[in-house]
DNA sequence: ACTCATGTTCGACAATCGTCGAACATGCAC
DNA sequence: GTGCATGTTCGACGATTGTCGAACATGAGT
């Protein structure tokens, strides 16, 4: 079975954006660039199962993360690469650590 | 009169995030980035001027941009420097221009 | 086969958001 | 003053979004 996962450059800059700025969707993100690869049950959000498959969904089809199956779990990681090449830049500074007071 | 504007290190990422992931906002950001500063009603968005007003609220109170009141008029700008500051290259990254679909 | 673990999908719900017309505020010009 | 132009604010409305529990699907292990 395959998860659809649309090609960067044919989403609208808002969809990434929106998809980005949520709170647990961007914390979800932000685990992704420390950690690289993780399995989707890692992410303790303090929300329900379905609220973070929901995230995650949102997540993929913006473009913004990769899934990978393997068995019955799914390793999600980020598209570094191809968002780098459509919006240089883009990651970095959504994730530029600063004191945030 | 002074308008609300908060300083951008204290605005949420998620919230300047949401703040352009509205294809109407997006607009304005992008024409004021082609224009610098622009007059309020200048902005042709096919929308009604109430919408109009409520985006612009949006932007500025998510930092994005300054607004300077001359008489009944008021003439937005993009906080640029103060963006690039907290938020290196993110502007720039946002307004990657290329095959947007 | 049965069970368990991992996730997704399906309603449903409240909250937020984008939109509008109408009313209001403010400053300029006559 | 009276008008006029520029914007904002005030409900109101429908649409979208974030959230959840429950049901479902799938694969691994016993």
């Amino acid at each position: 079975m395959e998860l659809y996962e649309p090609d960067v450059a044919a989403v609208p800059v808002t969809t990434i954006l929106s998809a980005l700025g949520d709170e647990a969707r961007l914390e979800i993100v932000r685990e992704l660039h420390r950690d690289g690869e993780r399995c989707c049950g890692t992410f303790d959000l303090g929300l329900a199962k379905a609220t973070r498959s929901h995230h995650l969904k949102v997540l993929r089809e913006a473009g913004v993360t990769h899934t990978r199956i393997e068995g019955t779990s799914r390793y999600v990681s980020l598209r570094r690469d191809e968002l780098e090449r459509r919006y240089p830049g883009l990651l970095s500074a959504v994730l530029a650590t600063a004191p945030t007071p």
